[in-house]
DNA sequence: TCTACTTAGTTGTAGCGTCAACTATTCCGA
DNA sequence: TCGGAATAGTTGACGCTACAACTAAGTAGA
């Protein structure tokens, strides 16, 4: 069994880490969607596709390209997708050169949606997650992160400097 | 606004360690649900209640305590339990003393399914969170989680030591 | 003891995510 | 250049969760 670890159970550090951990990433994620979809009518996930889409060169992103930067497989990202287009904050476009393929772009609305909503939702992520911890933790914070998400992301899909 | 931080944007490394943080906490449910699924037709949610039961004294938990250490809500915590007592592993009983509460108690039949289901789950625990970690990691992860699940949880409603 | 409020829990509905199945296109080897 | 495999993406059905509405029981003030 290469790659199943060895020892059965966890050390008491260990388990206590793991509870408080694991505690975190249960709850989190229904503070970020809380606030989001109160002020914004957004879940996190709307808003994180957004935000990626904002960031990327002319606004766009091939789907498969997107999914990975999300976190997210393609047809969880292929139904958000059509809601917000729905919505009008992104469109489809048929990808040149690839037929198969098809770009989302962020609309102007979808830019505006973005930078309306920011504001709110990095008060949140403050309040909760960064405010709480001083200079070293948040060094710490990203290097065990790190070496989580090497796990997590074997290939490095998301595009994250390691 | 009291609670509302004041800066708007995070600095570079604040933002670099939150995108890996808000990454691993995407995935991680994902590694778990999937495993667990696949193993023992459980999501970890189920697994989870299940294991706090069975080490709760008499293996039982009113609805509430439940709720509380799970990180639920008490609808979810409901349905949850509706589905574990259908399948054979909690049994609900009437709490005497306080008749609006109700006990959930581990059945024999769950005790066994959280002791056969428990190492599988171990592993993927450990594969995927701890074994990447040195001591000092964990140790780090402990104490970091501990700072953020204050401003989540500010009552301690779960009863992890501070 | 009557009423209003709070607490404990359940239930129904609507929305989101997963999985499997499907279409369409591209790649690749003989 | 033909046929099989791989890739890109969409769709539909089903299961789980959040939210609101509800029942039932305890609590506290007049």
């Amino acid at each position: 069994m290469v790659g199943m670890s060895e020892d059965v159970w966890l050390s008491d550090d260990q388990q206590r880490a793991w509870v408080r951990f694991i505690s975190v990433v249960e709850r989190l994620p229904g503070v970020l969607d809380t606030q989001l979809q109160h002020d914004a009518d957004l879940t996190h996930f709307d808003y994180f596709t957004l935000a990626m889409l904002s960031e990327a060169p002319n606004r766009t992103l091939r789907m498969t390209e997107l999914a990975a930067v999300t976190n997210a497989s393609l047809p969880r990202l292929s139904h958000v997708v059509s809601r917000l287009e729905k919505r009008g904050f992104i469109e489809r476009t048929p990808c040149p050169g690839d037929r198969r393929a098809t770009n989302a772009q962020l609309t102007d609305s979808g830019w505006e949606k973005v930078g309306a909503t920011a504001p709110g939702h990095v008060g949140t992520v403050r309040d909760y997650v960064i405010d709480p911890l001083d200079e070293q933790d948040v060094a710490d914070l990203h290097r065990i992160m790190g070496k989580i998400l090497g796990k997590l992301d074997p290939e490095n899909r998301l595009r994250v400097q390691r």
